[in-house]
DNA sequence: CTGAATCCGGATGGATACTG
DNA sequence: CAGTATCCATCCGGATTCAG
């Protein structure tokens, strides 16, 4: 993603990748849309996610009206995290990617294996 | 997207993001879906994207069977992209969340400046 | 517990020049 | 026309450390 000049006309595609490809903002979506999910928790099941990424990934989908932050005033201080109806509404087309992805991904798999083994000898196919 | 270890059990989603998430193969993607398309054609309409990387994309989306690759045996040589059903899949997929993205945009944008405001003056909501 | 700030290595990606 | 190779600035993101 070059840095382009987004605050004039960005094509709208570039501004939702541009949120969700980063990887983990989709997945903690994903994780959420089971519902809400406090800020330890989330970085347990999300797992791989550092600690920094996980607080700069809710950061941004709460500044972009995906998701809540709700601070409970309690002795051990605790943060909810909840999809608004704007993220609801995202994941709902992000769910059929998810389901496709897990569909066929032996096919890109597939593909792939049959792709790199063409690369590996793209000569003489019927040598000995 | 952290280096992780892909090869043994990587979700599916993040498979799937680590191929669409990198902005351009998403646009390059959707605008074969126009139909075929050769190289430099490619290079005018996706705009924005360096030579360097709809090369690294093309073979990217190639690699993953989404895309087929025809050289037409000409005096310039012509090369020829096309979405293959694996690929076609992917961006029945793919539409509705553009859809998405270009309808809520404003609201994300909304969003944004929201948070923003509240960020810029977080103490005396109801001053002067 | 939740989170921000700093440091820093590695990957990303643009620009350019060269090839078939 | 359709790429590939190199160079290099930038950004991403992990680890660590500190704060409320």
């Amino acid at each position: 993603m070059p840095p382009r000049d987004l605050s004039n006309q960005p094509c709208p595609i570039r501004d939702v990748l541009d949120r969700i490809g980063d990887a983990w903002s989709l997945l903690v979506l994903l994780e959420l849309s089971n519902g809400p999910c406090r800020f330890n928790a989330l970085r347990r099941v999300v797992d791989g996610i550092s600690q920094r990424m996980l607080s700069v990934t809710l950061r941004q989908l709460e500044r972009d009206g995906l998701i809540t932050r709700t601070v409970l005033p309690l002795s051990p201080p605790q943060v909810e995290y909840a999809v608004t109806d704007l993220g609801t509404g995202l994941i709902s087309r992000l769910e059929p990617l998810r389901d496709w992805a897990t569909t066929h991904q032996p096919a890109v798999w597939e593909a792939r294996a049959r792709y790199d083994a063409r690369q590996a000898a793209p000569i003489a196919e019927g040598a000995a």
